[in-house]
DNA sequence: ATGTCGTTCAATGAACGA
């Protein structure tokens, strides 16, 4: 099984790249973050042509995850146990489902803005609420795997210059600790190769020249329990999905498994 | 080859988030 997770920036705006990769990667099952739709405007006919069914947790402009899949969507749950919101409102930022025997989440961590914003305490909360939901499953002897846009470089050769994020979020104690916390669960973080250069980025920020001169950071992740990464064969991030006119601003993260 | 992109609201750009 072929098992991919993507921040595609707006899945409408992503359609025709999404269905192109779709076709000619052999995905089988794919998270996607960043939908920036309403659940009614996510393309799940075009998708369904391409024999892939799809679950989806929107509601507008931002945030918005789904998942997609040609090998069984069984049990979806749409949001997070203890979501703890943010302004008064809870924001569509996970869904889970089994696919193919693994039970999977994508999910859309809160990106936090400052160290001393609101919303950098929300998204350690939200983490906190996230370990206390795949706790269970993580310990399990099903595979299972949560995957997405963890917006969090886990350590400091996961960003391109780090003498550049100091006072910033994605790198902050706090952050790595709530990342190893989840691994504390039963989860390793399974790392891609890349397919250039000697770090495995998955977002380039499209200013400054960000994908060319390769100043990325690694915070897409693929955090699985035992028995997934047991099956794990390959595990690549896709750069070459990065490139052209038309591209998302990450790049999708790709894992082979034996099951 | 790549010196932002995408959505929304109200508008022919600005505001906002990332």
């Amino acid at each position: 099984m072929r098992i991919a997770t993507w921040n595609v920036n707006s899945v409408t705006a992503r359609l025709p790249r999404l269905l192109a990769w779709l076709e000619n990667s052999g995905t089988d099952v794919l998270c996607i973050q960043e939908t920036k739709c309403a659940a009614e405007q996510f393309p799940a006919d075009e998708l369904r042509e391409l024999g892939y069914e799809s679950a989806v947790n929107a509601n507008g402009r931002w945030n918005g995850v789904a998942l997609v899949s040609r090998v069984g969507l069984d049990d979806v749950v749409k949001g997070l146990p203890g979501d703890p919101g943010y302004d008064g409102a809870e924001e569509p930022r996970a869904i889970s489902a089994t696919c193919g025997g693994a039970r999977v989440w994508s999910v859309y961590v809160p990106n936090g803005r400052e160290p001393d914003h609101a919303h950098y305490a929300y998204k350690l909360l939200w983490f906190e609420a996230l370990k206390a939901a795949i706790a269970g499953d993580a310990q399990g002897s099903r595979p299972f795997a949560v995957l997405g846009d963890y917006n969090v470089a886990p350590a400091d050769e996961d960003v391109w210059d780090i003498s550049l994020f100091e006072g910033a979020t994605h790198v902050t104690p706090a952050e790595r600790a709530a990342l190893a916390a989840l691994r504390e669960t039963g989860l390793s973080d399974i790392v891609p190769r890349p397919l250039k250069y000697d770090v495995p980025f998955t977002y380039w920020d499209y200013r400054q020249l960000g994908f060319p001169k390769n100043r990325g950071m690694r915070i897409d992740l693929v955090y699985g329990n035992a028995a997934f990464q047991k099956a794990v064969t390959d595990a690549y991030v896709d750069r070459e999905e990065r490139k052209g006119k038309g591209a998302s601003d990450h790049a999708p993260v790709v894992v082979d498994l034996d099951i």
